[in-house]
DNA sequence: ATGGGGCTTCCAGTCACTGGAGGGTCAAGG
DNA sequence: CCTTGACCCTCCAGTGACTGGAAGCCCCAT
């Protein structure tokens, strides 16, 4: 299977399935040309990376999930530790966004919006601690 | 005001400084001895900075929003429309980040994290679309 | 043989810093 | 006067996870 094929299958451009190499997340052999010859289990093992990805895991996240994928006598609790770290790592991105978007909204509500030169916005951030509106 | 003064009273560390320096949001004149020499105005600039990317603001965002804090003939509007660009762009990565915490947390509930191989995430990594899951 | 697509490598850029090396400057204490 | 330690300077490299682009093979159809 050729990367192009590879990519199509996996939804995950060549030059990230190139950069997985580079990083030795997987190790397709060559054909004589040069060009990367994946097995159906590389596919797969880029399939699962790419799900992974798109759950935020990070990259060395996802080597520790894929060892652990592969060893058929993985305990669970491994995997699940590493699930749940990441979820309070999420959980807390959620939170801090959440408090920008309160600080903004009350700001967006309050500015407005014409050609007048008087803004709400601006004067909050010259002034006060823009954490403290609200 | 040197350099270690202003990154206290603003709380960015002089690093950060220097680096706005070089990106041009900030000017500050030089002593005889090299040294930075921050005029107050300068201050309050970089405080504002500071508040500005506590708000998630991109530097070019920032680049923009100093340059209508500076314009005393600005229109409200134009400030506005960067900040509910923003703030649009805050929601949809909340909600990006709701739908993974949702996924994930299904994943970690079912998961008995026992030292058995038996493991839902791993195998919703690795055969399904993880964001079918929930 | 020619054209177009696919493949290769390598280098550079993204964003907003951050760390560190190597070295100059300043003020206080001995 | 000298040393010490805190400050300051510049420049280079690294972060994470790609992405874009240049330069150049390779393969297949016409």
């Amino acid at each position: 299977m050729n990367i192009g094929e590879v990519a199509e299958r996996t939804g995950l451009p060549p030059k990230t399935i190139r950069y997985y190499e580079d990083i030795g997340l997987v190790k397709p052999l060559r054909d004589t040309n040069g060009y990367r010859a994946f097995r159906e289990s590389e596919m797969h093992k880029l399939a699962f990376l790419g799900r992974a990805r798109t759950l935020g895991f990070s990259i060395e996240d996802c080597r520790n999930l894929l060892a652990l994928w592969e060893d058929s006598n993985r305990a669970s609790a491994d995997v699940r530790a590493i699930a749940k770290d990441h979820l309070a790592q999420i959980e807390a991105k959620i939170r801090d966004l959440q408090e920008m978007r309160d600080t903004l909204s009350t700001l967006v509500r309050d500015c407005a919006g014409d050609d007048r030169p008087d803004c709400p916005i601006l004067k909050t951030l010259g002034t006060e601690t823009a954490a403290e509106q609200r």
